[in-house]
DNA sequence: TTGAAAGCGCTAACAC
DNA sequence: GTGTTAGCGCTTTCAA
């Protein structure tokens, strides 16, 4: 086994008595080709099962074919849905995507980062981690910076000092969405719970949060953003608990709702809701973003901000791919949210509405 | 922007005043180089932020140092987890993975195996979808043999009429730990729930059901494998429907547990046994396989077989890199699952053990 | 220790 | 329409 000689563009050229370059063209159907010389080349490729190397197509003309992806953790399902998204768009633009975790570790993304370069991706998109930071870290920032001149780099968050393409999504368009619902359900006394006030799309949240409380007047129960959140289900249990705790103590009532930073920790604040004794959403209603798997397989399930991730992820392809091919593309896009998925966890009217 | 010639060991060369090939060595760190001019070179690659094109490199050597990873779909946490561990192994062999999603689709699955083959991975790994069949595609099988020559090929299934490298977890041995256990805790009538035959990991854990029915003299309830199962949370509930349906039509007491065929399916059971207004696991205990995340979040959270993702990841790739460097490795390895995780759904006991 | 030169497999002028 | 040639950026003999 193995021991055929190496059937390059050079083999197939030999045998069908042309120039490699005619191999090449009918390869690449960069020109005409007499039929039956190219009749020829095809079953010759077809019978050694030949295909070209983009290791050495990449030399030749610079360019790659390669978006680059860098992500916080596949294993988040938010990310997988739109690392697939992104990798389904890529592939319709012919590219080939080259996936790397960085488990949200800066030296992690250096490294990684480093690799696209080495591959000479043609573009970079880079989401979570770094790029959702409210504080830049300088180092990444730097290295991006040395790069970005000559590989479009997209990022999901921001990286200030940069001049990267920002896709991300409308955050607080979102929090209107949720609080939206719960107004017209009649709840009045809303905290806010997850997430870490360093962490953009959190910070914008919490921001927009502040403003809708005051203007529906409501009742802000609670707004826990200082060094206690997350974004896992045990942290949004700790987290409820803590709320809980930071309720009796002050002797103030249970609020009407929780809109959790995501459902991951809405799943957590669900079980601390009935570990308190507490039902869901009888008692307190919750709600939450992104619209994972997750939040329609617990009972009750889960009421979610849904996002469009085909749309989400062809979207941040489109501006690589256009960025790649020189196009002025916009610098900033927002997407907006899909849709509300309103389940039970928050399907219930409370205050005479 | 973008305007800077172009770096390049040649660049970087002619500046330090030395061949290509010195600032190769020192690249490659392949040969030993005076020190000083060690040094103006380390100065320059540094001053430009220089990366070797990995691109050239393949090209060189024909060897890529990609592997590539074939996954069903990465959005299911089990992929995920080995698609990660595989992540971390490669990168420890100084590889780099190119991972590609086929939706367990063959068409896709031959295109991006295509892909694969284009850019002239080192080592190919497919996990689920085709190589998880009983009866396997046939096409594909002849693709995978055009190439299994050359490209050392590992699944973690099987793949009839090849060679491939084999790395599978003993599903055999993952059921007996799971009925040891039940039967421990006094279940007697035992269903074996979801799947499809033609998979084979479920068959096998079905044969060695059948078995260890024998074995422990137990009251086989039902064994869905027919034409309804899956692998869903959804396929999980309707099985379990169809399952209690069956049962009360045939005058039949309901099962001491059930077995599900994965995580997922655990999932639905146990939404299925609610709504049929049965407690879990005091009416019915539930146990299943591969303990992804969600097996833990539900409540009760689910007794699940656990693998050494970490372990199994690893030893896939270290087949790979083996068989890359032309070692004898073993064609068919089995690993063995890690251990079982008790939890709630099966924390039972009946039938005065 | 170091440089020259060839070559990896392909594409892209440029002639014919 | 087709062949020749020259690279793309690197590594690797082979000499020196």
């Amino acid at each position: 086994m193995g021991k055929e000689k190496k059937v390059t563009i050079y083999s197939i050229a030999k045998e069908a008595g042309v120039s490699p370059s005619t191999v090449s063209r009918v390869l690449t159907n960069s020109a005409n080709v007499n039929s039956e010389k190219k009749e020829r080349i095809l079953e010759l490729i077809d019978k050694y099962n030949f295909t070209p190397s983009a290791v050495a197509r990449g030399l030749t003309d610079t360019k790659s074919k390669i978006i680059g992806i860098i992500v916080a953790d596949v294993r988040n399902n938010f990310y997988a849905d739109m690392y697939v998204a992104c990798e389904r768009a890529a592939v319709k633009e012919a590219y080939t995507v080259m996936m790397l975790n960085s488990f949200g570790d800066i030296e992690m993304e250096k490294k990684q980062l480093g690799k696209l370069i080495e591959w000479r991706a043609d573009a970079i998109i880079h989401m979570g981690g770094a790029v959702d930071s409210m504080k830049t870290n300088k180092e990444y920032a730097e290295l991006v910076n040395s790069v970005a001149g000559t590989i479009p780099f997209v990022v999901t968050g921001k990286l200030d000092g940069t001049n990267c393409y920002r896709v991300q999504i409308d955050a607080a368009a979102a929090m209107d969405m949720l609080v939206d619902h719960l107004v017209a359900n009649g709840n009045m006394k809303i905290a806010l719970l997850g997430g870490r006030i360093d962490v953009e799309s959190t910070y914008v949240k919490y921001n927009r949060f502040k403003d809708l409380v005051s203007k529906y007047n409501l009742k802000e129960n609670a707004v826990l953003t200082d060094n206690w959140g997350g974004y896992s289900v045990e942290e949004g249990e700790t987290t409820m608990d803590m709320l809980f705790k930071k309720l009796t103590l002050a002797a103030k009532p249970i609020p009407d709702a929780v809109i959790c930073i995501n459902d991951n920790t809405a799943v957590g604040a669900l079980k601390s809701i009935r570990k308190h004794g507490y039902r869901v959403p009888e008692d307190i209603s919750i709600v939450s973003y992104d619209n994972i798997n997750l939040a329609s397989i617990v009972e009750p399930g889960i009421t979610s901000v849904a996002y469009d991730y085909e749309g989400f992820g062809s979207t941040i392809v489109r501006t690589a791919v256009d960025a790649i091919d020189g196009k002025n593309v916009s610098r900033m896009i927002f997407v907006k949210p899909k849709e509300l998925i309103v389940r039970q966890s928050s399907d219930y009217k409370r205050n005479n509405v």
